[in-house]
DNA sequence: TTGTAAGCGTTATCAG
DNA sequence: CTGATAACGCTTACAA
């Protein structure tokens, strides 16, 4: 290799790849003019927008964005914060958002806080640190301390997944408890009466949603806290089969199951084979979030659809508008839920035996 | 507020937040003992370090790793390059990955490539440019030009998912060649012949599982292309079911199925049940993966579990062992897979009618 | 519209 | 073991 024209004696630390200065001395014009057709070709005059993008292609460059967080204080990266990664809801979210951020320079960073608050804050503190263009968490119950952060964090901030009436800076989700009053009262319609409550997790939305139910309960008259069954425990298949088994062990009465979510209805339908309790005739269900499989289980199960994905999109649309200095009409977005109604909890169908 | 004191005529634009600088001040240090002081505290007498981390409290000092990434040409950012999100399997390995990393510094970013070879070349562009520490990708079939890029990425490269003769740097993962011998062989042995394939997505992967299949289909002397069913169309319950009924009304005769992922099986059975066709006792039936859900199905569905919890961590462990110096015995790690035989394989079980 | 100079906060270098 | 100094590559502030 031939010695760099301008080696010192100092040793220089470049990493060999062209910078801004080597592609502004290639275009002949100065460093700054190249950082700004990069980021706002608009205010560049043509002529040189030509000359420094050939020169960029000739080179291959690749704009550093190390040193561009440094010297701007803000990194190309969106924090994510969600609770959980194996929970098929999040996932959706998290794609959503990848979605919405295609052909965007922002990168997205995400940490799984394991539904817990100390976790959450330490990550969230981790991710401040790097000065991120905008931020997402999950649920509207940060901590105080938590709260402060996200106030303080000088970037756009959106909570998603619920909505509530005090948001940080920016929401968008749905009511949990109305969705579960919505599915608890398509079940009393239905007819039934002695409806048992499965929950697993039991993070802060789940509890609304069992807010939901009671509400229905009480008004309808059939409230017993026996109907109610629900765990810590991480949410799954296996883990609705269990709650089934001691539900209908401690209330063998029941006729009409609802639960937290899909997973456990899957386990619930699974168990209630098993046991030979034909679903709906003996036992109508209904699940929570809408996965896929509802629709084409045997029977097919009823479910309240949420709008996972589009809370990703959604959520990444308004960071990026923030940025775009556009305030929202609205800062809390309610994008509701479908309650979509299936043969789990259709008595007159041909299931019935 | 009061003017700094060695405010000049000159703007500054520091954020207010506490800086190396500040803290070596506090401790009557220099700057870079700091730096030494946080990233190997042995090479810093036991007296600073304790003056250095009372002033880091005192101030409440966060490194700024824009900065570091910077100087160092090094971003603390482990990249990970995953096909898909939706996929239950990919969302686990991330989950290992991430539980390999609490305690670390490292953050990992990680993207989706959507299947695409165009778009994983593209987002490794964009992950290189912040020079990360580590890369995990998923599978062995880059792309000559992105392969060439990994090759000259400068940091630990883990290839996941799956095993082959030519690593990049590291590989971790199983042969999904063998995986789809192992569960064909076990229908052979379970008396099956005229067994069918059922595939969704089609990547290299699944390819792989299917030529397992073909292997073993060939040995035993069945082998029929009629009896393979696949689609290019992502993987799902439902498409699961519509693969079914193709190859059904394709062969009628089939007295099994090997689903190339547990979605497809799960898919099977509710369709064989809307059917009336009894699983084990008119199909047989076999999954890819082991969700969780396989065990607690009814009939329970054999499968083939897979390890992708583990892969997930050992990438990253591979990734921190390279990064501390440690080159590894093995560069190409095999975590191999287990069958897991359940009911959907079982034909002299209670289940049959 | 363009450029100059100064900084962003950290780490590599090299001398002590 | 410690520290002064010069990078790292980009953007802000200000002037032309």
């Amino acid at each position: 290799m031939v010695e760099t024209s301008d080696a010192k004696n100092r040793a220089r630390r470049s990493s060999g790849r062209p910078t801004l200065a080597d592609v502004a001395r290639r275009a002949g014009v100065g460093t700054i003019t190249v950082s700004r057709a990069l980021r706002d070709p608009k205010r560049v005059s043509v002529e040189r927008r030509d000359r420094i993008f050939t020169a960029i292609d000739d080179l291959g460059y690749v704009l550093n964005p190390n040193a561009s967080a440094l010297a701007s204080a803000r990194a190309a990266v969106i924090g994510v914060l969600v609770p959980s990664l194996t929970n098929n809801v999040f996932a959706e979210v998290l794609r959503g958002i990848h979605d919405g951020l295609r052909d965007s320079r922002l990168q997205i960073q995400f940490a799984n806080t394991h539904y817990s608050d100390v976790e959450e804050e330490r990550l969230l503190r981790v991710f401040l640190s790097q000065h991120p263009s905008g931020l997402i968490v999950s649920g509207i119950d940060q901590t105080p301390a938590t709260r402060t952060l996200l106030e303080k964090a000088g970037c756009p901030v959106v909570q998603i997944m619920e909505i509530g009436p005090d948001p940080v800076d920016m929401m968008v989700g749905f009511s949990h408890f109305e969705g579960g009053r919505t599915v608890t009262q398509h079940l009393v319609d239905a007819g039934c009466r002695r409806i048992g409550f499965l929950g697993a997790r039991m993070d802060p939305r789940s509890h609304r949603r069992l807010s939901g139910y009671k509400a229905v309960m009480e008004a309808a008259g059939c409230f017993d806290p026996a109907f109610i069954t629900t765990t810590t425990l991480p949410s799954s298949v296996s883990i609705g089969g269990d709650l089934f088994r001691m539900a209908y062990a401690k209330t063998p009465n029941i006729d009409a199951l609802v639960c937290n979510n899909d997973d456990l209805a899957m386990g619930v339908l699974f168990a209630c084979q098993r046991a030979s309790l034909p679903v709906p005739a003996r036992i109508s269900l209904a699940g929570f979030n809408d996965l896929e499989m509802m629709a084409v289980a045997f029977p097919s199960i009823t479910s309240i659809r949420t709008p996972r994905f589009e809370i990703g999109r959604q959520a990444i649309a308004m960071v990026q508008a923030a940025l775009a200095g556009e305030r929202p009409a609205n800062a809390i977005v309610d994008l509701g839920f479908e309650l979509k109604i299936r043969e789990s909890t259709t008595r007159s169908n041909i299931l019935n035996r």
